[in-house]
DNA sequence: AAAATGATCCTT
DNA sequence: AGGATCATTTTC
């Protein structure tokens, strides 16, 4: 497979444009198991000490945030209700805790390691749309676990690349889902998506849109 | 030391 | 629509 790894500056730049143009990149991981690869098709941005939705909110840090504060190009995971993990690509330079949440992938590699990983014994339409549409199923399939807390995805372990492919698409913006608790910040559009793509953790519906 | 809180998933 | 489930953070 052809394709262009992404590096420091693609990361260390605005969130927002980071966001957006992550959709339709491809997410690798070469683990012992095998190598996996997924379509960014779904993604979500948390932007930094202003952000009520941000784990760095008021600029709190932690051993769990450390990592956001540091360089853009690492991965910052963390665990969520108990057995979840959730994988962001930390954005901006040093000293700014910007991340970009991956929600969702289309499956383009090694599904059928991925069909494992997520306790299925056979692929077939239902299970291979379920195995990657949400930010802990994505990671349960890519096998992406705290283990890689902090690596760099300029690396050759897991990183993010440009396909050698031309397709087009177009992107639809919402808010972001679950933050009910972030006050005003709920009704940001910070939340992308590759419109009619399949694999999304939640459809958006014509009537939902302005 | 104890309580509160989920950037979710799965089943009903 | 609700329960599971437990690491992480916050509060006392």
């Amino acid at each position: 497979m052809k394709y262009y790894k992404l590096c420091r500056d693609f990361y260390e730049r605005n969130t927002l444009a980071v966001a957006k143009e992550l959709l339709g990149k491809y997410l690798i991981h070469n683990s012992i198991e095998g190598i996996t690869v997924g379509k960014i098709v779904e993604v979500e941005a948390y932007i930094g000490p202003d952000d009520p939705a941000s784990h760095a909110y008021k600029g709190r840090y932690t051993k769990r945030t450390k990592v956001q504060f540091g360089p853009g190009g690492y991965a910052y995971i963390y665990q969520i209700y108990g057995k979840n993990f959730c994988f962001n690509v930390v954005t901006q330079k040093v000293g700014m805790p910007e991340v970009v949440l991956i929600r969702a992938l289309e499956p383009i590699k090694g599904l059928e390691l991925m069909a494992k990983r997520r306790g299925f014994f056979q692929l077939t339409h239902k299970t291979i749309k379920e195995l990657t549409n949400g930010p802990s199923k994505l990671c349960q399939a890519m096998g992406i676990d705290k283990s890689l807390y902090g690596i760099d995805l300029c690396g050759d372990v897991l990183f993010i690349a440009e396909p050698n492919l031309n397709r087009t698409f177009e992107i639809i913006a919402t808010p972001r889902i679950n933050i009910d608790y972030a006050g005003n910040a709920k009704h940001y559009n910070w939340r992308f998506l590759i419109k009619n793509n399949k694999f999304v953790s939640k459809p958006v519906f014509e009537e939902e849109r302005k």
